[in-house]
DNA sequence: CTTGACCTTCCTGCCAGTGGAAGGTTAATA
DNA sequence: TATTAACCTTCCACTGGCAGGAAGGTCAAG
């Protein structure tokens, strides 16, 4: 199967099964003409990978979850390890974001948001204390 | 004031500045040895933006900001919009990053993690359908 | 035999900086 | 006055995870 193939099958794009082929995530064998092959098994490699990252693991996750999914002696408490210090940077990722959102909110709603200049956002921006 | 002064009155780094002035944000004056000089008014933008950025503003954000706060007769409705909209984008990112979480919880609970090979973690990222 | 849809490599850019090398300036000290 | 340390400068390369595009090779159909 040529690269568009594989890149349909698995929901990838082109350039992203080139990329990964240039990091040594999936390797595709070469035709004589030096087209990238792909076959079943590096395919659903490829699909593994695209719901990898769409659960937002980062590359090297993806690496070791690619090995432990290869690997038939694996641990599955391997896996679960991986998948719960995901959910952990999740986890701390939500909590900055409300924290962050609460900060904008309260500004927000401090502010009139009329046509005066008089803004509580931009004076605390620019570290007014509020009294 | 030396640019290293600058950075330290205003929380950024002296690399986070030097980046600032290359990309037209908080453009410096320059002695005749080429060193860069920072008076009171810049390093209160340089302040403006380390806020900004910390309440995760892009810089083209960033860029408007500062241009409503060096406005004296901005409209506060403009700023306002700004930082509803930058609360919107929070909104939508941890909605996903809650759904992600979620998705992620419901695999680790399923999995044993104990030391056997089965694992519905792997088993979803292999795409097969659980009944 | 040409056309058009593939494919290849290579280079550039994104965001918001960080790290480091090579070399110039300044202020204090011996 | 010479040295030295702590500054400063520019320039280049790198990060993650690709995307866009140029220049050129390959393949199958008509």
């Amino acid at each position: 199967m040529n690269i568009s193939g594989a890149a349909k099958q698995s929901g990838l794009s082109v350039k992203t099964v080139r990329y990964y082929d240039d990091i040594g995530l999936v390797v595709a064998e070469r035709t004589a003409s030096g087209y990238r092959e792909y076959d079943e098994s590096m395919v659903s490699k490829l699909r593994f990978l695209q719901r990898s990252r769409s659960l937002g693991f980062s590359l090297a996750d993806c690496r070791q979850l690619l090995s432990l999914y290869q690997d038939k002696h694996r641990a599955s408490a391997d896996v679960k390890r991986l998948a719960q210090s995901r959910i952990g940077e999740i986890d701390r990722k939500i909590a900055e974001l409300q924290s962050l959102k609460h900060t904008l909110a309260t500004l927000a709603d401090a502010c009139q948001g009329d046509d005066r200049p008089d803004c509580p956002i931009i004076d605390d921006l620019a570290g007014i204390k509020h009294p």
